[in-house]
DNA sequence: ATCCTACGATGGACTGAGTCCAAGTCAAGA
DNA sequence: TCTTGACTTGGACTCAGTCCATCGTAGGAT
């Protein structure tokens, strides 16, 4: 994540401190923050962010793709800023609690063709559910 | 999905005309539908069905694992019948078409012990996403 | 067949997550 | 340092879903 700015930079975004502290905080593994925590630790150091520009900016981060959407229980989306390392991810079902995983083999070589409907199919989430060493 | 009212009934529910209209309008195979597409079709049979009559309904028809909760798009919760038969789903990234899948192998198995991090894992959700025939 | 009552239905207010927009601000090139 | 269009702001708005006080009724009891 360290040099994302720099990538930012380099495709002609304007760098601004909102954007710049939005990026700081989406940096670490494991990190799967909802927008309103994102703005709330923004808002820690920027304390006059707005939650509009969080959207923003996460926005344009998914579409570059730089961040990627997690949304593992229908309620508000979570983002994970380990992007550029394929995973899947591991939620308790009781406290909510996310890890990435890595599973072994390509998850879309088990859908057969037969399966496939027309489409073409470009890439598989896959969710595992369980729970936590501190939940069971 | 016929015999659903019957075993609702065994296990003690009440039968009102507004969760017959639910269950009726939840038959099928790649039945998806939201919460207000579920009330849209029910009130065309029971005009005065509300809203919040169709959520309770649904919340009940889940928690008895008759009905499947689906959200492959961060936005409306669906409502899959096909409960009783496993099967994971491919989603058109372009029109939302949702498409019951029956990937090979059990995704569970693809998940090592050193990648479960303690946890109690019990199932795998798999979203396949790819543009749909109409799409591409 | 009628009565009772607890379970279910109702609709309107409320919440949470996210989007939209008109007006103001400022990064960075000239 | 000036200019300008990209960016930010906050408040109103939408959409999905929940909550709750009140009313209605399914189905067992008589």
């Amino acid at each position: 994540m360290s040099d994302l700015l720099e990538r930012l930079r380099g495709r002609g975004w304007r760098m601004t401190s909102q954007r710049r502290v939005v990026a700081e905080v989406l940096d670490g593994d494991h990190v799967h923050l909802t927008a309103d925590e994102v703005h709330a630790r923004a808002a820690r150091r920027l304390p006059e962010i707005s939650r509009a520009t969080v959207y923003n900016t996460l926005g344009e981060l998914v579409s570059l793709g730089e961040v990627a959407e997690v949304s593992t229980d229908g309620r508000a989306k979570r983002y994970d800023p380990n992007a550029h390392h394929p995973h899947q991810h591991l939620v308790c079902s009781h406290c909510g609690t996310i890890r990435d995983v890595h599973p072994t083999g390509d998850p879309l070589a088990h859908l057969p063709t037969a399966e496939r409907f027309g489409f073409t199919v470009s890439k598989a989430e896959v969710t595992y559910r369980g729970l936590c060493p501190d939940c069971a």
